[in-house]
DNA sequence: TATTGTTATACTCTATAACTATA
DNA sequence: TATAGTTATAGAGTATAACAATA
């Protein structure tokens, strides 16, 4: 059987192409979205020299002062040794330091720089304009079911 | 300024981090949400042998018999070069088929087999349960409205 | 013994340039 | 000239193993 095809061969070329196969999952669309969502994020993102994953870590680090960088992985999701390169990059370019915890020597403690925080305040308001374009079709109320759907589905996925 | 703590040093030790400032916009509760579901889906797909991005070619070659490489590299969103491991891949399993196009020899007509159309059945099987499983805590008319919340929201971000 | 930060490494995914054979 | 498929390559992002310093 194999190397014989399902269906008589089209004489026909194909046109359009459709997706209905994938487009009737969730997970599909959650997919496309993101990738497109993405992609408008990284330019917002751009003018401030970071990325969705640098930003994300400033994020972290000015709500949570004083965080270890294994906290900061497990914050984001990525395994502690990918996170040094982010962390020297944003140390680097003065958006935080590493500062000597006092009761343990083999850990730092993360803090943003006055500067960092003025950069994240200016970095989030982008990101809230880029937010407000990618949304623009929701209204409040649609934004918050999806938000909180989002949860939900998180939530499960992990536990499944 | 660079350098100096925005905040006076805390001495204490952060015990559990939040990330408010994150979960506030819509496109973090998506990546997060996408990841979980992306993560699941993987195991889901392992027993075939198939991976994310190769049951969607299957099942675009499925809804599209005879398509061309470059149509269905357009439909995934990705580049014609990278497509090539991945119809080989297929090939190889004996899932799809190249057939030379009668009017241009430049090109090939792609089209699943019938082993590869059998597959795709009872992958999408498996897909439909692990949908079921990452969307069980939203009703049938949650569903509609996320999928087309999303929809809305990618082709917005689009054309950002 | 276990944990923190780190290095080295590998694998996937993605993007670009250049090639060949056709059109 | 332009297009279809291909190769080579490089850059992200991610995962694992192992190490030194410290708990």
């Amino acid at each position: 059987m194999v190397g014989r095809a399902a269906k008589p061969q089209a004489a026909a070329e194909v046109n359009t192409i459709t997706d209905a196969n994938l487009r009737r999952f969730a997970g599909y669309n959650m997919k496309r979205a993101f990738i497109a969502v993405q992609a408008d994020l990284g330019r917002a993102l751009e003018p401030f020299d970071l990325r969705m994953i640098t930003y994300s870590a400033l994020a972290l680090i000015v709500e949570n002062p004083g965080l270890r960088q294994a906290q900061l992985a497990e914050g984001l999701s990525i395994e502690r040794s990918n996170l040094v390169a982010i962390v020297d990059g944003l140390e680097k370019s003065g958006w935080i330091v590493r500062n000597p915890m006092p009761n343990d020597r083999r850990a730092y403690a993360l803090t943003a720089t006055e500067a960092g925080a003025a950069l994240f305040e200016r970095a989030t308001a982008a990101v809230t304009e880029h937010e407000e374009k990618c949304l623009r079709d929701l209204g409040a109320e649609d934004r918050k079911q999806m938000t909180q759907m989002l949860k939900l589905v998180e939530r499960a996925s992990h536990s499944a």
